[in-house]
DNA sequence: CATCCACAGGACGTAGGACGTCCTTCGCTG
DNA sequence: CAGCGAAGGACGTCCTACGTCCTGTGGATG
């Protein structure tokens, strides 16, 4: 079977490299080997591969060559950013992302209570702590918190969204003393997980949540806060 | 300012539509007025943008134009897909592909359980008893199951899901008495909406998805099943 | 002999031009 | 007035040439 041409570019690519049973980091033919194989310029090898790049699927280093990729989320980042920032259903669209963390993380968040480990707990709770010098400690909390569950897909998702709220946070308006309330909800988390109590932790999770989603509802209630 | 060169192309272009508020369907520029605008070759554009189609957000018609895209997630498939099928980690993440759906679903069902109305349930469970015949049924309960809570992101995840679910499906081996299953979990979770006992419909969720990860360790237990 | 540097080569990045294909529109024709 | 064909706009593909980045090699140097 030569190759059907009715698949795209772009799929006969990826069936390569299924075909070849290309691990990720595993170079990829070099742009003129493609062209060869698959019958066509450089041109539309090179397209292809873009759109493949900006999937995750494969990694480009120039002056090197081309690898597959992991396809991890963080490539999608742009895609859910863009769809955030679309001026009238941004904010609804931001809405929505919050509330899927927070669907994802109070059902974790539960068997997380029962299986932490005392170390464990006291990175988190200096992650807590660490909050108002730090950013990116909110970031590493979550991180952290779900990291023994063993599902890397959770894992992305979760800092993907994390992601993507913090890139359009700073137009919902003035901080306020949100970053007191984080650090407070984020040790009410800790001590529920201490007291091994998996109800008690779903509920100071929701305590977090509608803080944050509070805080979007007070961007919906203000005009458009001006175009960069 | 005219624009900062440091910023790739594709963000510049990202950046040009949110400064001109294009709303989704919107034409954007012309190839060649994106390399006036820009300052590169058609070529650079070309790439540019067909890495931003490949995330959804700009649209592609031949003959007639670019438009700008909604995000949606459907064009994010195939990065799901190939994480899925990326030989030995392929099985471990359509486990996780399947607990995530399960975190959203047993999550949202209990609201669903209190709100959804007769005719709704009628057509919910039309679908359930056509699944035998109809695959497609199947996803069309999902989606309609959770249309009425309002978040879009949610009903495009799990329609993604299902999506990337399916169409590795058939490598998980034969199917056994799957599909019979399938009905009768899906009949026992409409008949707990009907009684709007949020508890049980949850549970009844989560016996669904029991068993569709206990086909997918079945799949995991057997060897290596065979490239195309 | 070990070290450092210049250079050649491979691979991706950018540029420009030419032509093909698809779609729409407008004007001509019957 | 209806139908059809030509023209133009916009994306698709191809080709060629040159620039940039990285690596490995080989010679000059201490």
């Amino acid at each position: 079977m030569p190759t059907r041409d009715g698949a795209s570019l772009q799929e006969r690519i990826v069936a390569l490299i299924h075909e070849r049973g290309l691990a990720p980091e595993s170079p990829m033919p070099t742009e003129v080997q493609l062209m060869e194989l698959l019958g066509t310029s450089r041109n539309s090898v090179r397209e292809a591969v873009r759109a493949l790049q900006a999937l995750g699927i494969v990694e480009i280093r120039h002056g090197h060559g081309t690898f597959v990729g992991h396809a991890s989320l963080e490539a999608l980042t742009p895609s859910f950013a863009f769809r955030v920032r679309s001026g009238a259903g941004g904010i609804r669209a931001l809405n929505d992302l919050v509330e899927v963390r927070e669907l994802l993380e109070t059902g974790l968040i539960g068997q997380v209570a029962q299986s932490t480990s005392a170390p464990r707990l006291a990175a988190l709770e200096a992650l807590a702590n660490g909050m108002d010098r730090d950013r990116e400690a909110d970031r590493a909390f979550h991180a952290l918190l779900y990291d023994s569950c063993g599902n890397e897909l959770v894992l992305q998702l979760i800092g993907l969204f994390w992601d993507v709220y913090h890139e359009v946070e700073p137009t919902l308006g003035p901080p306020e003393e949100r970053t007191a309330e984080i650090a407070v909800n984020h040790r009410r988390i800790v001590a529920a997980l201490r007291a091994r109590d998996p109800e008690a932790a779903r509920e100071a999770m929701r305590l977090h949540f509608r803080d944050v989603k509070a805080r979007i509802a007070r961007a919906e209630a203000r005009p458009e806060p001006a175009r960069t």
